[in-house]
DNA sequence: GTCTATAGATTGATAGAC
DNA sequence: GTCTATCAATCTATAGAC
């Protein structure tokens, strides 16, 4: 694909940049100047930097969000046909396991994960909230489930330890693209399906903690 | 102190403002507006406003990694005492303790405690190089503590849980001052110090789950 | 739809009086 | 040390020709 649609070239370097450096890093400028279109083009088709922000994220998080709504589902549907709560494992793997191998997707999609990766922590509230809204009903979902799977926790508790898990989550995301503490005397990061693997143990075992 | 010293009160001000707002998206007038200073006094006084924020940043990092090494230190003597190795909890402990109580260190260490929470995944190279910086010898120590505390755990792996110890640790640090995942039809979040507790014992079972 | 040109505001930094 | 005044660069956004 030598020359994109001019909307979906300015998708793919605002993603990009605004992964890389970060939303108030990044100038219209470098956005345009990366996907070789006109400053006066942005302004055109998507009506302002913000709303460009937001494009970047619902082009992407609407089919993720669709594919881990159906894995959750699909994890208690079997558990209610069977009679049983769900598992946890199962219910972690279906919310995890779709985001990280969305990076595998197509090209850019690794940035994306990386920008909603630092979209919890992210000061500007203008993005947390966008992200926010859109995640919110998969997390309810999840949390209802998880509420199933581990009913001796209060919803406080389940709450506190789903809210750690986010933020081991958030951090793997943002870590894949840019090495965060691979320095030098330690050893090599994991492979990302190892990685993966040991994401879903970790919190599986920190939610199933002992109270 | 209705009148504290220069550098101070731009210290103060710059702490809150890229706690609250991020680094990017802080001007030097806002700081110096908040300081009630002049605009060129931060040049005069820091040089640049890159500088201005590592001297942010060490003015309270120096202190809090002395309390951290100490701790780490006096757990670490004390199972070579006994001919035992450490406790993975009590080194935790150690680690993840002093850090969230310096946020009741005095006025502004709350937005200190956020602004760090931030600098893993922060884009900005200069912040995050600067902070891991700061942070590496803290975080050997605890890393090789942690190798006593859990032989069977490979390097690679203890390495990979430590990073999502950190993450969920920077996700509750973030969290302090503004309340990331609180929306209606959930329930509140817990105390600082029930908070706390929770964590310590969510990265516990997940840096002892089984391989 | 794409371009040039530019408005209009804001930025970090500095020179020089006091 | 603190101030005013200002530079030079950068920013987002837009008007208007093609």
């Amino acid at each position: 694909m030598p020359q994109a649609d001019t909307k979906t070239r300015i998708l793919d370097a605002a993603e990009k940049l605004f992964a890389r450096d970060g939303f108030h890093n990044t100038s219209m400028r470098g956005i345009t100047g990366l996907a070789r279109v006109n400053l006066a083009a942005v302004n055109y088709h998507f009506g302002s930097k913000d709303a460009l922000l937001l494009a970047v994220i619902e082009r992407r998080i609407v089919p993720l969000n669709q594919i881990r709504q159906e894995k959750l589902q699909t994890v208690l549907e079997k558990a209610q046909a069977a009679g049983q709560p769900p598992s946890a494992r199962q219910l972690l793997q279906a919310f995890i396991e779709p985001t990280l191998a969305f990076r595998s997707s197509g090209p850019g999609a690794e940035d994306f994960i990386a920008l909603i990766g630092r979209a919890l922590s992210e000061p500007d509230e203008t993005v947390r909230a966008c992200f926010i809204q859109q995640v919110l009903p998969i997390f309810k979902l999840l949390f209802a489930g998880l509420h199933q799977a581990l009913p001796e926790l209060s919803d406080q508790i389940l709450l506190t330890r789903l809210q750690f898990t986010m933020g081991a989550m958030s951090h793997m995301m943002c870590a894949s693209t840019r090495p965060v503490l691979h320095l030098p005397g330690f050893p090599e990061p994991l492979q990302e399906t190892e990685m993966v693997a040991e994401l879903i143990s970790f919190v599986c075992s920190g939610l199933e903690a002992p109270c």
